[in-house]
DNA sequence: CGGGTGTTTTGATTTTCGTCAAGGTTCGGC
DNA sequence: GCCGAACCTTGACGAAAATCAAAACACCCG
């Protein structure tokens, strides 16, 4: 038995074993990784990172969802990220982390020390180019949020922002969905959707209420949204 | 001799040779990446990358600065990333680029085809974790762009564009200058910076004049400022 | 040096979104 | 099933920035 007390359950059973950084890495590898990463429960609204604080950790999620933020002084939030499971967060190599971490659901993840992460990782080439990878497509996925905060308009903002969860929330699913899905429920919400977006809760509450009232979507509940024409949404996400 | 033709002089007078991801390559390293590189110059105003495009190239910055702007298709500009000497620009590793890189002065560059540069750096792992270095570096100034983007207003905006202005161009200085600048050149047009803020240039103009008859800043030239009170400055970037 | 072009500034007006305020809805606990 | 708290929606209003328009300025080139 490798594992002993709190150590993590065997990656072999992790049920992004395939998608993480850690895929590619080989039975041994992973036993080293193993030993030096535990499991850990976060339940949702609770922090696992601080703004600002030295970054001691850096972590995988497996499941669940989680928001990165950074805020003013004067308390304005602004959502910089959102990670789903296979997602890294935090900030290896000696750097203090720049956003908080925080759980929008329950979620489970694979934490490391930092220090410990930060030198397994120069030992083995082949997990820092996976996650070289992955920096640099999160990397594309801000630049292009960058460009709805900064020169989208309200209605575009909600359009792009909706279709972007049914993307994101299809990968997620157990069944091997096809394309985005059609209905599902938003891990956030109207207040951090606002912060999402850079809105106010009012403005996105009357974008929802508009798109419904124009048949573009349906909302069950509070939580729950159902695209109805999808390509009207598209048209409006400019 | 190594190098034949249109082959890059060499990478030991490479002014950025220590500051770029190059730094800490041996020199029969660097040999074999000058073998699969080339220089290049670049006239202010002159694409280096089209969005969308395969992204055939990527480059090391060696002097002069570039833009990286995503657009909408009815010709909305946002500059989503300032590239400054020793930066690294384009998208290594088989995804198309999602910005294209156009010269805002004069500018020279050292480049790489994608293919080769991505076999390159595969081999090189020291390499690799540079550029990691640098792209986890790029993130989080990015995310904290997007926090300016959502959450300021146009005054914060520009006061905290002038702050950053006067950082990085004083890194860039010859002299070891010691903290920032007091006084640069811009390397923007209003225009520019309007599309660096997700703003329009009439609003750039007019918070400009604001801080000049508040005398925070002088403006000696259209492509020059002088920050005449920093303070100030900083208490306005919020 | 003067004229033309492109850029920037300034002014008037409109639009969008934020702010403030009140009323509903949902949900969990007792 | 009722109560309270948190969350969401709606409305009226105001402020900030966008838009539209025109004038002023810088710069290039003959």
């Amino acid at each position: 038995m490798s594992g002993s007390g709190k150590r993590m359950a065997s990656c072999d059973t992790c049920v992004v074993r395939n998608r993480a950084i850690c895929a590619g890495l080989n039975n041994l590898e992973l036993e080293t990784l193993n030993a030096i990463g535990r499991r850990r429960n976060v339940t949702a609204g609770e922090s696992l990172i601080w703004e600002d604080d030295d970054s001691l950790l850096v972590a995988n999620v497996i499941e669940g969802v989680l928001k990165l933020t950074t805020s003013t002084e004067d308390g304005r939030e602004q959502i910089v990220g959102v990670a789903y499971p296979s997602d890294f967060i935090g900030r290896p190599f000696g750097q203090t982390s720049s956003a908080s971490v925080v759980a929008l659901t329950d979620a489970r993840v694979c934490v490391f020390s930092r220090n410990d992460f930060d030198r397994y990782a120069r030992e083995h080439p082949e997990l820092e180019h996976k996650l070289l990878e992955r920096t640099l497509a999160e990397l594309d996925r801000t630049r292009s949020w960058m460009m709805l905060l900064g020169r989208k308009n309200a209605t575009e903002k909600i359009a792009t922002f909706l279709l972007e969860m049914s993307d994101r929330l299809a990968e997620t699913g157990c069944a091997p969905v096809i394309g985005p899905a059609k209905r599902f429920a938003l891990p956030f919400s109207r207040q951090q959707v606002a912060d999402v977006l850079g809105l106010t809760i009012e403005t996105v509450s009357r974008q929802f209420t508009r798109l419904k009232n124009e048949q573009v979507i349906e909302l069950p509940s509070r939580r729950e949204v159902e695209i109805i024409d999808r390509a009207a949404l598209i048209a409006l996400a400019g």
